[in-house]
DNA sequence: GCGCGGCGATACCGCGGGGGTATGAATGAC
DNA sequence: GTCATTCATACCCCCGCGGTATCGCCGCGC
């Protein structure tokens, strides 16, 4: 009997399941038709299951094939981090990936890579900055060694964490907006704002009535034209352009600053630089 | 150019990393050494790095091969989680793995498990009970959908959970002992006491200078014994037998009971019994 | 110092299986 | 009824995995 499901296999069945149509799937996989409906069939069989629910005109995925999908993307990105890390382990020149929000906490950011920098044996670390939402998965699949994330907005579930800072949560208006004189507000006086609405990983947008944006750049030049208003971290205020004003919304969610890793990473450096960060 | 590290190539990397020994790692894969030693070259030059440090008399893992050992084990349990779990959704009739820690919470789990079974269109729920520690890993690799923990002894992070209860600590101790008249005790009072050391993840136990011991049964009998003394959430109480009382520790921390499982499951059954569980 | 034994690497072979092309079969559109 | 679309089947080829035999290296024992 055959043992282990091979990545190949779950490549081949993630693109039929993405894809419900086996021409254009194989297209992607860039092989022919036939081969993939037999791999597919393959699995099938192995697993005991059918996958998919197929006339001639219809591909569906069957439940199992909806539980194999959730469970083999996570698998595949497992796996694709296992080679990223490994890659970038490499013995001559080690590199230590670090993802962060596009314009969030950048200051503390840049303070804590001169920190860590300073240090003796510190390894070079690549930075990518991402749009909001996307470091859960740059961390998952091992484009990143290591995230700097923004609880309660990011989820940190899974991973071991070290906390940086934490800070309160400023309105940013338009300087000529009829609340930008105020020296605090309550988030009841934000009840009808157009409060912008962010991407969310499954592809839609959270829902409200604001505009939708997709990084801090738009948000920030909606703000500029008085189509959104916005209430992030206190620490955003740093850097912001003329025409812009934060207040202070004192009965908001603490934002609280964290590192966040895989609880079983190895990667050199990592150690150093939690250390680092838990000193600042 | 080779996409993607298959996953036999990581079991085949990991055995020999475990065995650090080409010749026994082969054999417990049951295949020859040469094609062994050839697929580990394969794996080097695909990756770029070498992963062994290798005389005839030696075999060392450097640097990217240790990060490759933590990363691939994630993988491959990822890998073998999605082959279970799908196994366990095949359409006639679903199962939904539940893992428990053996001994702790058994009212609790009668309960949700009896009002899950109430429920109509409920999925038969197969129950495994393993050692402390062990939970973890048996929700990582798919032999569990989701896991009934207790923190702050489990390690909830990367799962979604719901919590159930919340109580305190008492200590377990023998009828004879000399506390055992007490109405109450603070964390101060047990700081000569031979509380127990558990089992950890990587095969250890914990420090300290106490018995060790693998499961509660064990730790029971200690206690009768009067070799061992333990604290432990209040529920435990029930069903103890005599010649063990308990006496609060009221300082102790608070101890929750939930269940996890991973953000990204589509297992059929999951969402009702989260929803049971949330109303008990 | 020499031979032996243990172990990983190399050389070579055979076969299974993954991938290709051609074609069939089912089904919805008109 | 005819046609187009799409997944399945038939058949072939060749790559690559695994096996056996052997080599090369090195540490140890006498």
């Amino acid at each position: 009997m055959n043992d282990g499901v091979e990545t190949r296999e779950l490549r081949y069945f993630v693109a039929v399941a993405e894809e419900l149509h086996f021409g254009r799937a194989a297209e992607r996989l860039g092989i022919a038709q036939p081969p993939l409906s037999r791999a597919i069939r393959a699995l099938e069989r192995r697993l005991g299951a059918p996958l998919f629910d197929r006339t001639t005109r219809a591909v569906a995925l069957t439940e199992a094939g909806t539980v194999l999908l959730a469970e083999g993307r996570a698998a595949l990105d497992a796996v694709d981090a296992a080679e990223r890390r490994t890659r970038r382990a490499t013995g001559t020149r080690p590199v230590l990936g670090l993802v962060a929000k596009a314009g969030a906490s950048q200051e503390l950011l840049a303070k804590l890579l001169d920190a860590y920098a300073a240090e003796p044996g510190s390894v070079e670390v690549d930075v990518t900055l991402c749009g909001p939402g996307e470091q859960e998965r740059v961390l998952r699949d091992g484009r990143a060694d290591v995230a700097l994330l923004h609880r309660p907005f990011d989820a940190t579930d899974g991973y071991d964490t070290e906390e940086l800072a934490e800070e309160g949560q400023a309105l940013f208006l338009p300087a000529g907006h009829p609340l930008a004189g105020r020296t605090e507000l309550r988030t009841a006086d934000l009840a009808d704002l157009p409060l912008p609405r962010w991407p969310r990983p499954d592809g839609g947008f959270s829902p409200g009535e604001g505009p939708q944006v997709h990084d801090s750049a738009q948000l920030q030049q909606l703000v500029m034209l008085g189509r959104a208003v916005a209430v992030l971290p206190d620490s955003v205020r740093s850097g912001l352009p003329e025409g812009i004003v934060a207040v202070p919304v004192v009965d908001a969610a603490r934002v609280t600053t964290l590192l966040a890793w895989p609880p079983w990473s190895r990667v050199r450096g990592l150690a150093d630089l939690v250390r680092v960060a838990s000193r600042l």
